[in-house]
RNA sequence: CGGGGAAUGGCGCAGCUUGGUAGCGCGCCUGCUUUGGGAGCAGGAGGCCGGGGGUUCAAGUCCCCCUUCCCCGACCA
């Protein structure tokens, strides 16, 4: 009886022995995996999908999560952070205070408790720290202090996509700073922004730094680090030239003074049919009017008036015109970055309905402005400036005016960035061409300043005996993110390719012997070698698996160094190979722990 | 939330048009052979065909509803 239970060997502290691991290898890629992450972190039995947006970390998937947690601690600890823990369970009200539970919408997951009391799963817990920090702090005396954790968060995503690199449930490293002054709290972004970098240095992460919008979070300054990636759901704009970068919504565009021109006065013109900027183009270049510049009619001489409804937290819907040059887009994010938390959607049918005076097609300052015809709050993007001549709707179908001149001829409620950005737009900072790339947010630092502070009554006294609102700053790391932003960057046609300081493991050791041999005597006393001196061992010992699948099964697991323990063992040697490079070498046996310690240390990536 | 595709064993897929015993490859189990690039032979286990309603003598297959997944758009660590 004893005989058939099998053998257990104890194992080394570290050591993983694929005979015992829970993990199975897929040899096709999941039909519902796209990116690259996705399919290969399923593949290779890292993580399983349990639930939409959900997934279950498997034990190799859990050692890459850590090792991220750990980079990630050791550098908030660093700058002097600590950490806490919150529940990710949380009561209505102090979001309630801060009127988040509204404003987060619908991406907030709500729920009820038995006796139908509110409770929320968080998102990110800014009135939770606030309020820890007003319960035991009160003098400038405690202050600054940064408090972290490391949480699962809940986002009720409209659409969970791409596995890992957006869930409904996922870890996020979350910290705020709490500091009497605006140069306080500037110290302590700064220091996170620092730590950040070196975080993401160390995890293999290619990322730029963007300044970004602060969206519905509150706040003033803040810089989102983006990491290069085609799968990125972000854009963001970089200068050719020198060190602008910005997430789109937060591009603000510098417009050179417009030239002033004699611009006759403006005039109707009939153009039958043109409701659309290229109908019109094409009837003024036949209209014999000419432009005020001397070229060619262009889209880029048309302003164009977009209508919108901006849907506020409370529910109520309110228009709002747009005035952008013809030969660009209004670019919804921008525009609902700087409208946040209002949402904006289409005009729809019932809307023209409601604004008679609102001719699509050919919608025209005349009639926008707070107190004008329609009613309708009118602002002009930032590159309809001062002095510009435009074509416009003349608020009649099939009639524009031209040389309507801005400040001139007309004038709107005030200004916003609505407009597209594009490729080879001028850089705001230097005026080179910009480019436009995609990336994929793995943190966020920005000064929160004294928003939640004021909504959640956080003061303390000052040197001079008087209450002050604290400051804050907030900063965030997708955890989770991270693993499949890693994989994203660092993976080939074969499988991953870890970054050492995150892999589960330094060393993979294929060991291709039966299991009562030299090569499996060997293997295992080189990894009990490899681990006395401090490395980590993936030791693939199973019996009766060939080679081809272990080296397979080695590419696709991605641990930084591979080594093979089988046929060049007769002649003395095993084979060290170094998996991104591919670079591989006989080592003699006598030499391999040295051999494989020094290239485990030697480069760290 | 709009538009498109899909859901059949752990994974990849066929079967549906034309209703009638649920199949293939991989993986898994047993035995023998094999052992440096996802092995061979033989024998097995494993499936309320996403869920619910209908039509029918009979539904994986036809009809309706729901859920989930993927892709493209609107939103986020």
């Amino acid at each position: 009886m004893l005989g058939a239970l099998r053998a257990r060997p104890i194992p080394l502290p570290h050591m993983l022995r694929m005979s015992r691991l829970f993990l199975r290898t897929l040899r096709d890629d999941p039909a519902d995996a796209e990116v690259p992450s996705h399919k290969l972190l399923l593949r290779a039995g890292y993580i399983r999908r349990a639930a939409p947006g959900g997934y279950t970390w498997l034990p190799l998937g859990w050692e890459v999560h850590r090792n991220i947690e750990r980079v990630v601690r050791d550098e908030m600890n660093a700058i002097g952070a600590q950490e806490v823990h919150f529940p990710a369970l949380l009561p209505r009200e102090p979001y309630e205070a801060t009127n988040r539970w509204d404003d987060y919408g619908d991406t907030l997951f709500r729920l009820k408790d038995r006796r139908g009391a509110d409770f929320l799963l968080g998102p990110t817990h800014e009135e939770m720290f606030t309020l820890l920090v007003r319960d035991l702090y009160s003098s400038y005396k405690d202050l600054p202090v940064s408090l972290y954790q490391i949480q699962t968060k809940y986002r009720d995503e409209a659409r969970p996509r791409a596995g890992l690199l957006r869930g409904r449930e996922f870890t996020m490293k979350d910290s705020y700073s709490f500091d009497l002054d605006d140069a306080g709290l500037a110290a302590s972004y700064g220091a996170h922004r620092d730590a950040y970098i070196r975080i993401f240095d160390r995890l293999g992460i290619p990322y730029v730094v963007v300044t970004a919008m602060s969206g519905a979070m509150g706040g003033s300054i803040s810089e989102e680090f983006l990491a290069e990636c085609e799968v990125g759901e972000d854009t963001f704009v970089r200068c050719t030239s020198c060190d602008y970068a910005a997430n789109t919504e937060a591009v603000r565009v510098r417009v050179p003074a417009s030239p002033r021109l004699d611009v006759p006065a403006p005039r109707v013109l009939d153009t039958p049919n043109t409701p659309t900027i290229d109908a019109l183009v094409e009837c003024l270049k036949t209209s014999g009017v000419s432009a005020p510049h001397g070229g060619e009619w262009s889209g880029a001489d048309t302003l164009k008036n977009v209508v919108v409804i901006v849907k506020n937290p409370d529910g109520t819907r309110t228009p709002l015109a747009v005035g952008v040059p013809g030969d660009r887009e209004v670019d919804m994010k921008r525009l609902e970055a700087q409208l946040s938390p209002g949402e904006v959607e289409p005009f729809g049918e019932a809307d023209f309905a409601a604004h008679p005076a609102l001719v699509r097609g050919y919608i025209g300052p005349d009639v926008l402005g707070a107190h004008k015809a329609a009613g309708v709050r009118y602002l002009l993007d930032t590159r309809v400036n001062e002095g510009s001549a435009w074509v416009t709707g003349a608020n009649t179908v099939g009639k524009h005016v031209v040389n309507l001149v801005c400040g001139r001829d007309f004038a709107a409620d005030g200004r916003i960035e609505a407009a597209e950005v594009r490729p080879g737009d001028a850089c705001p900072k230097c005026g080179a061409a910009l480019r436009i790339d995609r990336g994929i947010e793995i943190g966020h630092v920005f000064q929160l300043g004294r928003k939640y502070a004021e909504a959640l009554d956080l003061r303390v006294l000052d040197q001079h005996g008087k209450q002050q609102v604290v400051t804050m700053g907030s900063y965030g790391i997708g955890v989770s993110r991270a693993v499949a932003v890693v994989a994203e960057a660092s993976h080939d046609e074969l499988g991953l390719c870890w970054p050492r300081e995150i892999a589960p493991a330094d060393v993979h050791l294929v060991s291709t012997g039966k299991g009562n041999d030299d090569v499996t005597t060997f293997s295992d006393g080189l990894a009990a070698a490899l681990e006395a001196e401090g490395l980590k061992v993936l030791l693939d010992d199973r019996v009766g698996v060939s080679p081809g699948v272990k080296f397979k099964d080695a590419e696709l697991l991605g641990m930084p160094t591979i080594v093979i323990v089988g046929k060049g063992l007769a002649e003395g040697k095993v084979e060290v190979r170094d998996r991104r490079s591919g670079e591989r070498s006989d080592v003699a046996t006598d030499a391999a722990v040295a051999h494989i310690v020094g290239a485990c240390r030697g480069r760290n990536r």
